[in-house]
DNA sequence: TATTGTTATACTCTATAACTATA
DNA sequence: TATAGTTATAGAGTATAACAATA
């Protein structure tokens, strides 16, 4: 009972059902353990964000998808807990530059590296070309999307803290 | 500049990325296509999971992890849009059976379908022989780690409304 | 005037704790 | 007593609209 080769007999779902379950799968995995620092998912998205930007509220606002509104808020409390602060901009008097602190980043990589560890422990049952495969597999999708619209890429792969 | 064979020279993801980044793209669209119907996407995975179930608040709670306070609020809020209904239970007067309406189900039905395109055009990049590996690798990373936890597999498999 | 950010307001979603009604 | 469900309460997260400060 070790490892490969009886998957020829399993089910097998369909493509639509498969890529929805490992989404589920996947985020549900990060919300747990983002959720083990008593981080929402959301304050886990900002906090990667932050990992090499130094963006405004409005940037913030336009790379996590939410009103500025509720960036707003979302800075606040991720402020009042120690993990990121508000900074005057140099060039504009109306903005406020937002960063990580010490805090923060620490936090935030901690998250990351159980969150990995996770991913690593469900990419078991495949053989490294196996694992290879998929890795090209998805990039493929994820380039072609990416290229299809913006350059949403770059802002979405800092959500798992990279 | 058709389709495939030029992805030898992109740079490509880790395969932690890769997951991390198709999940947080996949469970967009599903919230998107979701929210074009004004749901969340708790609301469709209430309405996913009732599609062939007629559970009880507890049920529910047990198959969404929430608390049962949590899914009562769900229900009502469902109930009050004419989603969902709740009944009284034939073996048990303290239960209620909560059970899809029409309405509730052809909503889904049509916030399902939407999506599945959408995934359907996502997978464009790749031929159906790719598409049938990257399917099979995936099924096989769910069904391995649902045989490690409980059957969960059932559970997250009705959150896309199949 | 236009833009940046905050605030007021309202709603969804979530959990904990207390309550009710059945069992 | 124990369990099923609801309710009261509190808080995060979200958006819209109105606002103050700066451009």
């Amino acid at each position: 009972m070790a490892a490969v080769t009886k998957h020829r007999t399993e089910p097998e779902l369909s493509t639509v059902d498969s890529l929805a379950q490992i989404s589920f799968l996947v985020q549900g995995m990060l919300e747990r353990r983002a959720g083990e620092d008593d981080f929402s998912l959301i304050q886990m998205r900002l906090l990667g964000v932050l990992r090499d930007r130094r963006p405004t509220i409005n940037e913030l606002a336009r790379l996590l998808a939410l009103d500025k509104s509720s960036v707003s808020g979302l800075v606040d409390r991720a402020e009042r807990r120690g993990l990121v602060r508000r900074g005057p901009s140099p060039v504009d008097g109306r903005s406020v530059l937002v960063s990580l602190t010490r805090e923060g980043r620490a936090l935030a990589r901690q998250v990351a590296r159980r969150f990995t560890a996770d991913i690593d422990l469900l990419l078991e049952p495949l053989s490294p070309p196996e694992r290879a495969r998929l890795t090209t597999l998805l990039s493929r999708l994820l380039v072609a999307h990416a290229a299809k619209r913006g350059v949403d890429l770059l802002a979405t792969s800092d959500l798992a803290g990279r």
